[in-house]
DNA sequence: TACTATTGTGTCAATACTACACGTTTTCGA
DNA sequence: TCGAAAACGTGTAGTATTGACACAATAGTA
């Protein structure tokens, strides 16, 4: 058995990592100012190289532990792009994940570190190379996803409330829904346990915590649903 | 700006390709022998390694190509696998894409020549390195694409039936489904365009037969439907 | 204490889904 | 030649889900 392939072509390959956040209002992006050449100075995705002895996902996350100190979130791969003269340095495919971070557990000092900032994504610069295009199929995904598998709640911290989390439904699909069925919908997932406490920031009428069932929580996630029909006719990216 | 990054590690970029059919009965792989070491002789995905010029994409579809004779099919890139070791030659990562094709369409001399057979899924031999684990994801991405979008089409010749679309939503889940409301489901849908003409083949009453309404079909694609709820509560891969 | 904003629960009509029934077309064999 | 069998095409009734909306309860504020 020979030591290689035959075969000579052996490229770069780098990972990028799409990490959205949601503050409540708006869903956000984790992006950095990149500060080595080509496009020193502009907005990016994080990203990095695959080393010889790691796994996809070991280095995916890796690069996600980097940015945001954290290290068991919700990380899906999107899809690899490998267009010829996507880098123009040197010929390099890039496997793209993203990550759904719940902002609060973030590690500022590792953003600062990077000259990373989380910016609304109505409110995106452009990015260098062929990034716009992967976060535009990421929104496709996640919107996608979210339709079917009830992934939304990565996003809001360990407890939190029904208007909270139909607010991240809004922003995610750029909607309005119906309260009265939103809530009826969520419930009769039985997803949701009750904490018995209240959110102490809401000023009118204080909206009642939930956590989240992990345990059928797990069984969505390997299923197949229907979860927000109402979200079919969604507009396009 | 230098002419290279610089990182130093550089892998070898393998395609693999599954290729899904349907014979009127039961969904299908194209396999091939594997005719080179390592693994010789062992059942395997059509594979080949990425050039240096050429796009990912446009390698998927030459390997495709050179297996089938087809070149205008369903090709969508499904994942990418890369771990350390599941290649025993060299750091290999392979971006794994999956094909829908219309059997009656295939080049036989082509597939002969790589010793390739149309192999019921239902028949699966064990394939080599990671490949069974590669046709698991794809029969869970078809089923859920399935259920969504109606690209069922694909596998089918230009003039069908209704009841071959059903044997192959049957196929594809593994289920049976009801005849008066699979029927129904469909026409609501206006995809399908009557011929006038009938299936011959049939030996008892002889069903019509349809054509794709080519440019609804375009409107279902880039949209996001439930297709066939009933397919919601469908049996795990 | 009245007023406002927000939350929680309920109702009802329209729609969609599921489970069937029934008639029609075609082949095959007595 | 005709009846049985098999498969196709259309319809209908009961049920569940959805979408649109009303109303009461809670908490802060003028």
């Amino acid at each position: 058995m020979p030591a290689a392939y035959q075969h000579t072509t052996r490229v770069l390959v780098a990972l990028d990592c799409i990490i959205f956040g949601f503050d409540g209002e708006a869903l956000k992006l984790l992006l950095i100012k990149r500060n080595f050449e080509p496009e020193c100075g502009k907005w990016s995705l994080m990203g990095g190289f695959l080393n010889q002895t790691e796994d996809l996902e070991t280095a995916a996350r890796r690069i996600l532990f980097d940015l945001t100190g954290l290290n068991n979130n919700y990380l899906e791969q999107l899809q690899t792009v490998g267009t010829v003269n996507r880098d123009p340095v040197e010929r390099t495919i890039s496997v793209v994940y993203y990550s759904l971070v719940n902002i609060e557990d973030q590690d500022t000092a590792a953003i600062a570190v990077h000259q990373a900032s989380w910016i609304r994504l109505a409110n995106k610069p452009a990015l260098i190379f062929d990034h716009d295009q992967m976060v535009a199929t990421a929104l496709q995904r996640l919107r996608y996803k979210a339709a079917l598998h009830p992934i939304g709640f990565e996003l809001l911290p360990a407890t939190f409330t029904i208007p909270q989390l139909q607010k991240l439904y809004e922003a995610i699909y750029d909607t309005q829904l119906d309260r009265r069925n939103f809530s009826r919908k969520i419930m009769a997932t039985d997803l949701l346990l009750g904490t018995g406490e209240k959110d102490e920031r809401s000023s009118t009428k204080k909206a009642q915590l939930y956590t989240l069932n992990a345990e059928k929580y797990r069984q969505y996630l390997g299923g197949n649903l229907t979860f927000l029909p109402e979200l079919a006719a969604m507009k396009p990216v």
